[in-house]
DNA sequence: TTTTTTATTGACTCGTCAATCAATAAAAAC
DNA sequence: GTTTTTATTGATTGACGAGTCAATAAAAAA
C-alpha cells in the first residue's frame, strides 16, 4: 500500500481530524488515538509524522490561522477606503470559515493552551499582532486614537467569539454590531 | 488531632488552593494531589470532602461567582441613577477581586470546561443571566434597545477579560473604555 | 534482482493520576 | 470507661494514554 508522498495528505487529514475532535469534545482532552482513528490511520502513524500531540495541536492552530489570513486578504484586496478596510477586517473575523463552531471551540482551547505552551502563545501573538496592525492601519486616517480603538475592536471581536462559543446571546450580525459601536468614534471625512 | 468542624475550613482551603493551582498551571490539568498539598492535606482528604475532582472545580467556580456577586451588590447599592447602575455593573466586572490574574485564568478555563460539563455550563448560565438582567434593568430607562446594548456590553466585558488573561494590549481603564463606547448609544436624559 | 527508502501498524512500556480502603487517632457522647 | 463519631493518611488499585519499537509491505533506486 505504501504510495509515495503520503506525508502531506496524512498531515492534512490529522489536522482536520484534530479540529473536529476538539470541537466535538469541547476541550483538548482528546487522545491521539481518537484523532488518528477519525483521520483513518493508527496513532503510531500520527506520532511518526508529528512527533507528539502538541505538534498536532500547533499544526491545527496554524491551519486555522492560515484560513483566517485568507479571509482577511481576499476582503482587504477589494477595499479601497479606510472604512471599507475596517469593514473587511471585522467581517473577516465573522466569516463562515472562522465562525464555524468547531473553529471557535478550537480557538477558545488554544487561548487556554497558550498559557502553558510558549509555542502556542507565540502563534497567538502572531495573530494578535497582525490583526492589531491591520486595524490600526485602517483606522489611522479616520480616528484620532487608532491604537485605542483597535484594541477595543479587537476586544469586541474576542468577546463575541467567546460568547458564540458558549451559546450566549449575541446579535445575529456581529460584524454590523461592532461597526455600529465603532462609528461614533470615527471622523466623518472619508 | 481531629478537631471538630474541620469540614468548612478544609473546603475553603481546597477551593482557594484549587484556584491558585489553576492559575499557576494556566489550565485545569491540575492534580488533586497538587491542590491538596497546597491546601496542606492529603489527597484522600480532598476526595473525602468533595467526592471527586469536578466537584472541587465547581466549588471554586461558585466561590468566584459569589465574590463577583458581592462586588456587584456593594456597588449597586450605592447607585441611584440608571447611568450609575450601569457604571456599577461594568466596574464590578473589573474590580480587583475579579481582575486578579488567577481568577481570570480560572474563568477562562471554566469557559472551556462548560463545553463538556453540564454542571459547569449551568453555573455559567447563572452568571450570564444575572449580568444580562442587571444590565438590561440599568439600561431600560436610557436606551431604546436595552437587550442589544446589554449583549454588546457583555461581549466587551468578556473580550477584555480574555485579552487580559492573554496579556494582550488593553486600555489601563477597561471600565471607562466600555462606558465610552456605550455612551453614544444612550439617551441624554438621565 | 537486490537493496534501500517510505509507509504503516499492533503490541508493548512506562507514567501518571483519580479514586478507594483499611488503619489510626482523638474528640465527644453515653 | 467504653463506644461512637469525625478527621486523617499511606498505600494500593485500576484505568487510561502518550510515545516507542520491531516487524511488515510495497514502491523506487541500484
Amino acid at each position: 500500500m505504501p504510495k509515495l508522498g503520503m506525508e502531506p495528505i496524512r498531515r492534512e487529514a490529522l489536522v482536520t481530524a484534530a479540529i473536529a475532535e476538539i470541537g466535538a469534545a469541547g476541550s483538548l482532552d482528546v487522545t491521539v488515538s481518537a484523532i488518528s482513528k477519525r483521520a483513518g490511520m493508527s496513532s503510531a502513524l500520527a506520532h511518526h509524522y508529528f512527533g507528539n500531540k502538541d505538534q498536532i495541536f500547533l499544526a491545527a492552530m496554524r491551519h486555522i490561522l492560515a484560513g483566517f489570513a485568507v479571509e482577511v486578504h481576499s476582503r482587504l484586496s477589494l477595499a479601497n477606503t479606510p472604512r471599507d478596510r475596517l469593514k473587511a477586517l471585522v467581517e473577516a473575523s465573522f466569516a463562515r470559515s472562522c465562525f464555524d463552531p468547531e473553529v471557535i471551540s478550537a480557538w477558545l482551547n488554544f487561548y487556554v493552551k497558550a498559557h502553558s505552551s510558549p509555542d502556542a502563545m507565540r502563534l497567538l501573538r502572531v495573530y494578535q499582532r497582525r490583526l492589531r496592525s491591520n486595524l490600526i492601519h485602517a483606522l489611522r486616517p479616520i480616528s484620532r486614537k487608532p491604537e485605542e480603538l483597535a484594541d477595543a475592536i479587537a476586544a469586541l471581536i474576542d468577546g463575541l467569539y467567546i460568547r458564540a462559543a458558549l451559546g450566549a446571546p449575541i446579535s445575529r450580525d456581529p460584524a454590523a454590531t461592532i461597526l455600529a459601536f465603532t462609528a461614533p468614534h470615527l471622523e466623518d471625512d472619508q
